[in-house]
DNA sequence: CGATTTTTCGACCAATTTATTCGAAGGCAT
DNA sequence: ATGCCTTCGAATAAATTGGTCGAAAAATCG
């Protein structure tokens, strides 16, 4: 008898490789299958449906994206750094969420309440994590924020406001330097003397 | 009356990264359509058919890559550069270029012939230029070659069996690394003193 | 072993997608 | 208006694809 658990957590993986590559529209049950070297039917066994693989690989990937964001902050010393670190890996991992996003986008929309879910407490936990560190920067005398909740809401947004360019327009824009940009920019309008 | 051929580079260019991106088939009219902001009939005023399509980007980028190549030689001097420069040089267009050829070791394999066509003229002018290469650096004297034209096609050899891995498991070979110490192999046993 | 349960698979289907066609029409110069 | 060049929407035939089902394998057990 094999661990049913280990096995879905290998389809996952194999899939969401392939779902950040092609979107989930482009990528067919036969590749998923075909990857994991077995019959396409086989994979039912697993899950009810290929929506289903796709809702499993997201929340596979959020919890990494939150590990790797947790550790990327304990990593630095300095709020500045913190909030450096937090806001390059964020976007470093949008850059693969955005091709899960693609198939989202397209037409579909119906039954994927779940993303909007997902979403959702994404942006708590998000929120939370910038007060984090935005108070701890207040605490330093390095920050100056009056409330870290308004104010995390704000880095919230501006965060967001990257996230459009990032999906349409992808060769276009040179993400380096824009984020650049915008942490001076967040910076200067945050830091207390300067 | 508009410049046809002008329209057609256009229709090439926005293909050829869709193309680049998904792969001949999973890359439909639809998309091609509207990255051009036109309707899909339209396409068939300019090209005959989606493979029509995926022939002339091929044939572009194939251009392409000649130029980049001759000009990535010519911006050096050493002999040993010039093959350093080449050889990084052809490995980054293969990235690109593997996922046109996933398209094709798909199944089809059909009606491709062009393909080889333009693998076998690419495959004597690449030849072409190594011997150059080499024979530079022959009479400089900083490599050891006996007979050009056979160390070119051993050049070549290797370099094709860096294809495969490339092709193949993508993620899980680090290409810098392995490039570099292919170029090592190389020059070692070709650099004269050392 | 044979029986029972777990896992895999090939064949099949209905629904959707997709490349391509075609006639109609928009726009533009004469 | 008249012709040409260009675009497009609708229609379609063929291919693809998610999903089903019953049966073969493989594993487990008694």
């Amino acid at each position: 008898m094999i661990d049913k658990e280990e096995f879905r957590k290998k389809i996952i993986i194999s899939a969401g490789q392939i779902f950040s590559h092609y979107g989930f529209k482009k990528t067919t049950m036969d590749e998923i299958a075909k990857a994991l070297k077995m019959g396409k039917s086989s994979i039912y066994y697993y899950f009810e449906s290929k929506e289903d693989i796709f809702e499993a690989v997201v929340q596979y990937e959020a919890n990494i994206l939150r590990n790797e964001l947790t550790t990327a902050i304990k990593a630095v010393k300095s709020p500045i750094d913190k909030m450096r670190n937090y806001v390059f890996v964020r976007m470093k991992s949008f850059e693969k969420l955005s091709n899960y996003y693609n198939a989202i986008f397209d037409k579909n929309l119906d039954h994927f309440d779940f993303i909007e879910t997902i979403r959702e407490k994404y942006d708590r936990e998000e929120l939370a994590i910038l007060r984090l560190i935005l108070y701890h920067g207040a605490r330093l005398n390095v920050f100056n924020v009056v409330n870290s909740e308004y104010t995390a809401m704000a880095v919230q947004t501006t965060l967001k406001g990257l996230e459009v360019p990032l999906f349409w327009k992808k060769k276009e824009v040179n993400i380096e330097n824009r984020l650049n940009a915008i942490l001076d920019v967040l910076f200067y309008g945050i830091v207390k003397d300067r």
